[in-house]
DNA sequence: TTGTACGCGTTATCAA
DNA sequence: TTGATAACGCGTACAA
């Protein structure tokens, strides 16, 4: 049992309010007892209550974060960011996953009611199924990161995921590239047709028709075995350049392009989104999308914040920057038959 | 401000402590005012407060778990086993970063203290500072992970770093390696300790005297440049295969290799330590020593609980296996000096 | 300058 | 079968 400023109180001969107004640094106490309180209380160990704090004052000073899982390495940049800045402001976090199960989403989001999380921060969820049944009884704010929601209580930061595959795009366009694919995924609709839409539009911004030969969607087991399923389909499609929904996708197609000799950038070019760790780690380096994720996290907190303290805010979209390395080059200039064939 | 017992008691026209029972399902109250309760308790989007819970209980079901950045991708999966073993339980858990800064992990713990955690966890900090200080103060368990420490309520479970770079070093052996280097760090002393005194182990059962020049241990900035820093070292030493403290060491020093022009696993072959999720990405596939990363946070959240509940438990070393992949193969027959340089 | 009394939401004890 | 009342630890209006 820890020790309470009854305990002190006790110790020192005088009411608990006193320690209580003591140790806050209220003035109306002399400055001898302060102190004698003070250095009392350091003796003893004392660490005032949160809990008795939170109940009291009808704020817990925390906030909840639900994500799908913590092992995607988008996410765990978002989390940092978050975390920090709560921790400046004096904020802890629950951290819970969901695996994007819409059932432990949902019991997440009621276990933090329970604890009275001052706020909630939800990144990249199927908000469909949250939303219907019982977000709209959560009286706390709602910040939803990279997706949207509508509600009294849903604000919202994301990339901007249209601008990024343009930039994706617009730099194999800059290299003559002209058949260029996209691999999308099943299991992000939302992110996943806002990239296909910005793909398309920078295409069709350089005149160029839409092909639907020239996008798939693997259904493969994880990200990385659907960059590798991927192979055939874009051979088929007899593209130039790639670009991937994330960088997952777009290594596991290179793992596959140099198990079937096939160059890159030499005779493929691909491009990713997201900026991993490990988009500098293979080889050639992966030219990709960056996507400011530890800002994006600290954003959603920083915005929490604003809600909590009444100020105003508004939804926000963050650009994303090319990171341009070496799984990109100029076409060559041999006709397309000869280029995607195998060696 | 959410609905409490007493607004349903005023709706129900009872006292608050029969609604109190109801809702736990205390059989002394009638079936018929209890279904109208538990009714009325739906309508009104009833939530209990965990805070008052707690604060009556004297325990709050939540644990602190600190780790010293979340963007370590070994530190991620632990972090996802400690979650998902206390959610199942009913635990809820803090999780806060520490940026391997001995004064804000103090202030972390201090935080934990504060909010009443039922215990800690504590990944890969330098407990040398955390203990002096105040953690003997601290009246909760505390579970070390990969890190062992002296006190009354300090428990651990740790990787088997020597039974692990046994594996590696054996596994190099096998391949008729003779001349095996070792890229340890400077930062985490006592692993790297732990992995270099395997390393020699394994060499002296092998009959092979330790050679100062093979083992080296580059400052420069991260973990990847640091392996691409050692490579001259490499060279220099004229080494056939090299075991390095982690992995993305390891794929430092291959990126190096491969802008030098020296062949993997052709004239080096490389073995690293973690398993991380690149090791599968890079080119050629990494051969390294898995932690079982994810059974390690699991066990460690088990152990707590174990801890929580009173049951006799003791600190705990799990075993590593060795992930053969494909950058290291048999030495070839040409001499080491050929073998060394350059093309 | 200090103390008394009450409330925050919940559970438990005791009495009816 | 139900209800008053106290307690958990803290902060604060009101009194002294």
């Amino acid at each position: 049992m820890p020790v309470t400023i009854k305990d002190i109180a006790k110790a020192a001969g005088v009411s608990h309010t006193t320690v209580s107004r003591a140790l806050r640094g209220n003035p109306a106490i002399s400055n001898t007892t302060t102190a004698r309180i003070e250095r009392l209380a350091q003796d003893m160990g004392y660490v005032p209550s949160a809990v008795a704090q939170s109940l009291h004052a009808q704020q817990t000073l925390t906030i909840g974060m639900v994500v799908t899982t913590i092992a995607d390495p988008f996410i765990v940049k978002v989390v940092e960011g978050v975390e920090s800045v709560a921790q400046a402001a004096g904020y802890s976090v629950f951290l819970s996953t969901s695996n994007n199960d819409p059932d432990r989403e949902l019991a997440v989001v009621e276990t933090f009611r329970r604890r009275r999380v001052d706020a909630i921060i939800v990144t990249s969820s199927r908000v469909g199924r949250l939303h219907s049944s019982q977000l709209n009884q959560v009286q706390v704010p709602i910040v939803l990161i990279n997706n949207q929601g509508e509600g009294k209580y849903l604000y919202s930061v994301a990339i901007d995921d249209e601008q990024g595959a343009g930039l994706a795009v617009t730099h194999l366009l800059g290299l003559r590239h002209r058949r260029i694919a996209y691999i999308g995924v099943p299991d992000r609709p939302k992110s996943n047709q806002r990239r296909l839409a910005g793909f398309l539009a920078a295409l069709e911004r350089a005149g160029i028709a839409p092909d639907p030969g020239l996008t798939c969607s693997p259904e493969a087991g994880d990200d990385f075995q659907r960059g590798q399923a991927a192979f055939e389909a874009i051979e088929a499609a007899r593209a130039s350049a790639v670009f991937a929904y994330n960088d997952v996708i777009a290594i596991g197609l290179m793992a596959a392009c140099a198990q079937h000799g096939v160059a890159v950038p030499g005779r493929l070019s691909v491009v990713g989104f997201d900026d991993i760790e490990a988009a500098v780690y293979v080889n050639p380096g992966l030219t990709t999308v960056h996507q400011p994720r530890l800002k994006l996290g600290q954003l959603a907190m920083t915005m929490t914040l604003d809600l909590l303290n009444g100020r105003k805010t508004q939804d926000q979209k963050l650009a994303c920057e090319l990171r341009d390395r070496a799984s990109t080059a100029k076409i060559s200039d041999l006709p397309p038959s000869l280029i995607v064939n195998k060696p």
